[in-house]
DNA sequence: ATACATTTGCATCATTGTTGCATTTGAAAT
DNA sequence: ATTTCAAATGCAACAATGATGCAAATGTAT
């Protein structure tokens, strides 16, 4: 899927901005920062632009954030673009970074009487796979 | 149990500002944010006191903190204090509280190869009881 | 090519997190 | 009770993220 056909579908307009945005997210690997996400394109663009983006972007399940003890913020191609489920990400102590662990699908939570979810996020903290071949050397 | 108590069995200096956070965390119904802690202290003390004072609290497992898409930061006491499992935290789209789930424990996640998990972090966002309840009238 | 609604860039401000440093305070030793 | 010193506080300063108003630029339909 590229970038110009998602924007099409939610009938936003093709600005240089978000294709660009798009693009970067759809070929991460893992979940970039706004300065991550800067770096890796071609435009200068000014912060509330992006910030415009990522949040018009994120109305439209195209992509979504994902949040480390408060201010460390990344993004992530949406599960509505990849058309997967709710999974549960992971921040890696040691490497600062954040990755979207696809096959491992948010459970569902018994919750008291009277109480109504719409959502759920599930944030697992640890080191990565990566990180721990490293220590073992 | 009370704030001094705490502060003794962890070997901090009983400082009036850890005093208050305690005590008000303690009776507190529902997480806190820094100003509504600060509303129901008697001193007045720096936000980088208050900062610290958390940090510490944190550090030593008394109180935690839970954090709502970045920038609504809410503390609350510890399961560690009051001695119970790491449980889900519940956001209420409507009331704007954060409620800690305290009989729902967080859920084991199966990791992929190589992962390593230290903690959990599980946050539902919905409508809490009293909300619903009032839905219904 | 034109017209107009949308998006962008800039200015400005709020909240939270963080650090350095001088001053004050808690608590241990006398 | 007084002294002493490490620890905590208050203040200044700064970084990252979120947010809004408004004029200028841009995308897209005509």
């Amino acid at each position: 899927m590229k970038a110009i056909e998602i924007l099409n579908i939610h009938n936003l307009k093709r600005t240089s901005c978000r294709e660009g945005i798009i693009e970067v997210v759809i070929t991460a690997k893992q979940a970039l920062s706004e300065n991550e996400i800067r770096e890796r394109l071609a435009g200068n663009y000014d912060r509330t632009t992006f910030y415009r983006s990522f949040k018009t972007l994120e109305e439209h399940k195209i992509i979504h954030k994902i949040v480390v003890d408060n201010q460390l913020v990344k993004y992530a191609l949406d599960n509505a673009v990849t058309h997967k489920n709710e999974h549960a990400h992971f921040y890696c102590n040691e490497c600062n970074t954040v990755k979207c662990l696809e096959n491992v699908p948010v459970q569902q939570y018994q919750l008291p009487d009277g109480y109504f979810d719409v959502e759920t996020e599930v944030l697992i903290k640890g080191t990565c796979a990566n990180c721990k071949n490293q220590a073992s050397n």
